[in-house]
DNA sequence: CTAACTGCAAACGTTTTGCAACTTT
DNA sequence: AAAGTTGCAAAACGTTTGCAGTTAG
């Protein structure tokens, strides 16, 4: 299900360094795995990702970094499932499925749909984003 | 901030019943913070305002009972903030702010807002709902 | 040398679970 | 007695933190 690319590390030095981020080894492991195909990723999802073969990262790295590219915008959270965090790499404007029989996230691409009607916002506040999450559960 | 109304027993009991939930003296303690004017409730919070004065529930019936208002409809998760799921007794169809300074949770009415484009869903799939959640921030 | 980063383990807050005791029929 | 419900404590889970040790500029 989950797929690994293999990318050159300078790709991935220079695509950390121009978001302002120290590439250290651990955090270039870390950037590959949102390289790769799969971007709807649990924190312990990329603990495992990182830590197959002969690598070795601890989870408060994995945090710690994955804290450091939701805050430099690399990345970015999805909050579907009560249990867990998603992290996605998808920055650009788009929705999600969530399966809640699966706990599978897939996106919806912000193409074409449209939220219309919201009221203003409260007096002091300002958006941080519109999360839009069709719940779905497979048929038996 | 978290007000309570008071509500005679026997019309909670009756709710209840009516959703074919056995109404106990903790499940009517329970059912009468959610009939009460605050409708997002954390389960801490649930457990709180049931152990102000006298009463006492455990957690674990809180849970538990949480749980089974979800499964018969009562009531309804909503899912947005990471660190804790919130309960509402709004099963109307509406959406939320989420004000992500303060964890606090207002609602706003469907009426008007309208999601359109959504691509139709994968087949084997039924739809759970849809929620959305404007997230937001107090300005300093 | 210094500042930044990492790993471990312990702590944390929320939620779940096992089980004995208590109700209710 | 049987079935359903409760409370407690302990455990589980994802996440965060403190700090000593390591690495990199």
């Amino acid at each position: 299900m989950i797929t690994q690319k293999t990318c050159h590390d300078d790709e991935l030095r220079a695509w950390l360094r121009r978001y302002g981020i120290n590439p250290t080894s651990q955090r270039i492991e870390i950037a590959r795995v949102f390289f790769s195909r799969c971007i709807h990723l649990s924190a312990e999802d990329v603990f495992k990702l990182v830590n197959t073969g002969s690598r070795r990262v601890s989870k408060a790295t994995v945090y710690n970094t994955l804290a450091l590219l939701v805050e430099k915008g690399l990345v970015r959270q999805v909050v579907a499932d009560p249990a867990k965090i998603f992290y996605d790499s998808n920055t650009g404007p788009h929705h999600h499925f969530y399966d809640v029989s699966t706990g599978e996230l897939s996106d919806i691409d912000a193409h074409g749909v449209k939220v219309s009607g919201l009221p203003p916002l409260p007096v002091g506040t300002s958006l941080e984003g519109v999360d839009v999450v069709v719940r779905l559960r497979r048929d038996q």
